[in-house]
DNA sequence: TTAAAACTTACCCAAATGGCTAAGTATGTT
DNA sequence: AACATACTTAGCCATTTGGGTAAGTTTTAA
């Protein structure tokens, strides 16, 4: 087997990244309640407007989340078929689970 | 509420940021099928030891494994339970787990 | 038409991450 | 005793991360 680490982070990077934070993590938590806007998001923390819109772009990377401007909003909302890939993944060595490795691991493949 | 990020980083930031690596994600496929050496765990990697070590400290500060000393042998076994707290805390805030949250809050506070 | 709200861009900075090499230590084998 | 195995420590380096400020832009409200 090769270096794994070549080329470009995948989604499973990324989205395992985005959790790895307590403030991104809040955020998710946040988020399912329902959309919100980025300022509203940022109110609980104590941190500048610059440097939380930083999370909401990691979590974007990370595919947990979805971003569209709505006048000068811009308004975000959970994916939650990311947070159950990340879940999956995890889940997918357990016992009883060999059974669904194959399917989880063509999912992968694709949405790479 | 105040900033997130104060002071150390906790098992749970620890324990994602573990997984966001391939490197570290093979390693704990791997680990699924037993307890094994540092350096047979290191033998599909294009990798000097020395940084593959460093990626096993990552995922024993993450708690996804524990290490021993065996001889000359650094043995790793993978730690089932914070894999299953990493997938319950995606999973907590999913549909029809709302009545787990308090459990999984409690327990999340205990390991701490 | 002016001003406020909600970002957005551009940059700076310290610390952490993920790789390396070189050299050391501890243990097992011959 | 000598050598090989399996780490282990120490330090170097480029990039990423996670924070900051300052100064834009775009949209909405007055």
């Amino acid at each position: 087997m090769a270096n794994l680490n070549t080329g470009a982070p995948t989604q499973i990077d990324l989205g395992f990244h985005a959790l790895a934070d307590a403030t991104r993590r809040a955020v998710i938590e946040k988020l399912h309640e329902g959309e919100a806007a980025a300022t509203e998001l940022a109110e609980p923390f104590d941190m500048a407007l610059p440097s939380f819109m930083k999370h909401l772009r990691v979590l974007e990377a990370g595919g947990l989340i979805s971003t569209r401007k709505e006048g000068r909003k811009r308004m975000c909302r959970l994916e939650r078929a990311q947070l159950a890939r990340l879940s999956g993944w995890i889940n997918a060595y357990e016992a009883g689970w060999q059974n669904r490795l194959d399917r989880l691991d063509a999912f992968f493949k694709d949405g790479e």
